[in-house]
RNA sequence: GGUCCCAUCGUCUAAUGGUUAGGACGCUAGGUUUUCAUCCUAGAAAUCGGAGUUCGAUUCUCCGUGGGAUCACCA
């Protein structure tokens, strides 16, 4: 059987989004699936647009997501090199059978008079066909000139596509296309022909809007007499509210903005493989060997997917809690403010005992920075100013209530094993029964963070350490 | 406008001739050792419309409608 090889072949022109990703992503897990090579192929053959430094940016974005290439701009491969530009005498020498074959000539005519066809065109309705002006006698290329192709078939082409099925178009898509610009580079339509032939791709994924244009393609390999290779075409992914493609006029960001925000990589993949394909079970969170696995062209979706945020978020979180504690701390760190960082109490040690419970409750960076921001962790890591008249636990209580109940805890605290969160809970519950939890927990806790949202009254004493715990029940203690 | 593609809860989707149309996100309610969150349970929520084929259509066919894509010396 012949070796499966797919390719992901952007043009360098500004930062990768997540449609181009999510085509990248399924070529790399059908070739890893089929035990095949994956190839990115960087297809810079308009110097007009190329953004300096995207080609790094790819790279990063793909490697970020933990897709990696057999042959790409930094591994040529035995076809030679993977970047367009390198390989302009490769396409001249296609371009050259053509020629030789009657199946190509030079453009004689300027652009102005080529615009006077379209606005005749247009003017009459009908649309616009370079071929109805082919010249009768073709010029000799001499390189100053765009190449055309010469359509010799103009007819209905009918192809099959691996995830649409039975496809076809008419001959309004047939036309003597451009194949070499007058710059000396290839056009996509003929370069990307000859590439995916010279480097044995066997299956061609891309987006939807290339079905259009197909004719186009296969009239191109036929005149180069070379086999088609497999069609796989991917739905679009459309922008939150579902109506249009996801572009980047429409709000597309930049994969790498994901990874700031605190996206895992994981989270990213898995998320990105559910918007267009599915495994028919009811399984949602895949790691990448799993979804390699199961990953199938036939489970590809005909129709586009809005690329849902909260969804992303949700992944995110059910990957974020599979982290080691060590690595959420990192990762809790990088998310903190300098505002909290170089609060009096902070360490790293103290940091570690707090991430556990951050850990089972945020989505992503942005959400601990915020919530950094609004006063959420700073009682871990500063002594809090406690207003006294939060102590009161029930409408009808005075704070004053509550002493009794702290001053009963501070004793028993004062005699706790402070190891652990559960070790700090089993000193006071019993107690804590007795007089009615919220009774004695709130106001603990409250003592504690000085806040009314926070962790569980155990986990703050033990984030925070015996001695500090302590002086902040006394504290209160004192002030009501 | 020509051509092409697509159509199940708000969103991602499962079910291809026979199911109470299933799951997930989100939403609502209740519960779990105090608050927030987590977690658990329950609930609301969909086959675009019309013909046809069939004993029976989400599923097949046709026609509408809606959405998308494409018509470059861009990819």
């Amino acid at each position: 059987m012949k070796k499966i090889v797919t390719r992901f072949a952007p043009s360098p022109t500004g930062f990768m989004h997540i449609g181009g990703v999510r085509t990248a992503l399924y070529s790399y897990l059908y070739a890893q699936k089929m035990g095949g090579d994956f190839i990115l192929r960087i297809e810079d053959t308009d110097k007009s647009r190329e953004v300096k430094g995207s080609i790094a940016h790819i790279q990063e974005s793909l490697t970020w997501l933990g897709i990696d290439w057999k042959y790409g701009p930094d591994k040529p491969g035995p076809f030679g090199s993977c970047l367009q530009s390198d390989r302009l005498d490769i396409y001249k020498k296609y371009a050259q059978t053509l020629v030789d074959k009657g199946l190509a000539y030079p453009d004689p005519y300027t652009n102005e008079e080529l615009e006077a066809f379209r606005e005749q065109a247009k003017a009459e309705k009908r649309p616009f066909l370079y071929r109805e002006h082919r010249p009768e006698t073709f010029g000799v290329w001499d390189g100053t000139k765009p190449l055309r192709f010469k359509v010799s078939e103009v007819k209905r082409y009918h192809w099959t596509d691996a995830v649409r099925g039975e496809l076809e178009a008419g001959e309004e898509m047939l036309d003597d296309i451009i194949i070499i610009k007058a710059d000396g580079y290839p056009t996509y339509n003929f370069a990307h022909i000859v590439d995916d032939h010279e480097m044995e791709v066997t299956h061609v994924m891309r987006g939807e809007e290339f079905i259009a244009s197909t004719p186009k393609f296969l009239s191109l390999y036929d005149a180069l007499e070379i086999p088609y290779p497999v069609f796989v075409t991917m739905p679009p992914i459309m922008a939150a509210d579902g109506k249009k493609k996801l572009g980047k006029r429409d709000g597309a960001k930049d994969l790498l903005e994901y990874r700031t925000e605190g996206y895992l990589p994981e989270a990213m993949v898995n998320f990105l493989a559910l918007i267009g394909w599915n495994p028919g079970t009811e399984q949602e969170v895949f790691g990448e060997t799993e979804l390699i696995e199961t990953f199938t062209l036939e489970k590809i979706q005909r129709s586009g997917g809005a690329f849902n945020e909260e969804k992303l978020l949700w992944m995110n979180k059910e990957y974020l809690q599979k982290l080691s504690t060590e690595d959420f701390a990192k990762y809790v760190k990088d998310a903190l403010p300098e505002t909290i960082t170089s609060l009096p109490l902070f360490t790293e040690q103290t940091l570690l005992k707090l991430a556990p419970s951050i850990q089972e409750r945020v989505h992503s960076k942005a959400e601990i920075t915020q919530a950094a921001e609004e006063g959420e962790y700073s009682w871990a890591f500063s002594t809090p100013k406690v207003d006294p008249a939060l102590v009161q636990w029930k409408k009808d209580e005075s704070p004053k209530d509550a002493l009794p109940r702290l001053q009963k805890a501070l004793e028993l605290l004062t005699d706790a094993d402070f190891s652990t969160a559960d070790t700090i809970k089993s000193a006071v519950w019993d107690y804590a029964e007795e007089v009615g939890r919220g009774e004695l927990l709130w106001p603990l806790r409250v003592s504690l963070t000085g806040r009314e949202r926070s962790p569980d009254p155990f986990t703050c004493a033990f984030v925070v350490g015996k001695e500090e715990a302590l002086l902040r029940i006394q504290s209160i203690l004192n002030s009501i």
